[in-house]
DNA sequence: GATGTGTATGAATATATAGTTATATAGTGT
DNA sequence: ACACTATATAACTATATATTCATACACATC
């Protein structure tokens, strides 16, 4: 029932690959309140056109965003929420890490 | 309240790409089970030795697995149960991208 | 303490990819 | 057609890391 076959655990393990960049999450953080164009997300992330562009050209492939062209701007959004419920439960699971290793440690 | 702070949101990217990689996942995926030593992972993980050790040491620094010796074997077992929720929610994810994309192709 | 087994680690290699620069492409306005 | 802007892409560099081989370390048994 639970057999995981090869093929299935790399596609997770890819996609795990894929929110495993800052710079993505940055990008993808940055949508959570709504469509942004490239330009916008340059400005806000810190991170160059070009290298913008690539990132969000690796999450629209693979499903994660959305692309919505308005005359030279192009407009990503979130195509897959349950990203921010990964990140949340890393998030919490992180927390508990840290808890954990502050037992560890205990005054 | 939702600012996530570049260092929170490296700590989250970090974990995703611990969870990133094929080899890795299947390791985990061994455990889920129970705990297993070293050269059981080896065997039916059919990675190397060191590989595995160095694998291990990875997660097990992470908080993502724990370890318990016994004479000379080190059993490695699961200590954050929630990656296989995380897995789940992939799973789910990549399967709605498919059907997505299958609507892209209409026949 | 010598030998053998299981695990960890250091060095070296190969590969993947994030980032940058420069340039191409697509669309807009004059 | 030309100039301008927004985005994408190609070529390149630098860096990170998965893997392997060899070896060290820990522990058990004789």
């Amino acid at each position: 029932m639970e057999k995981i076959t090869e093929k299935t655990l790399e596609h997770v393990a890819y996609r795990f690959k894929l929110m495993g960049e800052p710079m993505r999450l940055r990008l993808l953080s940055l949508l959570k309140d709504g469509e942004m164009c490239v330009q916008d997300l340059v400005q806000k992330s810190g991170a160059g056109q070009a290298n913008v562009s690539k990132h969000m050209a690796l999450l629209t492939s693979n499903g994660i965003v959305g692309r919505r062209k308005d005359g030279l701007h192009v407009y990503y959004y979130i195509a897959d929420h349950t990203i921010f419920t990964l990140c949340d439960i890393v998030c919490d699971g992180i927390s508990n890490s840290v808890e954990t290793m502050g037992k560890a440690f205990p005054k």
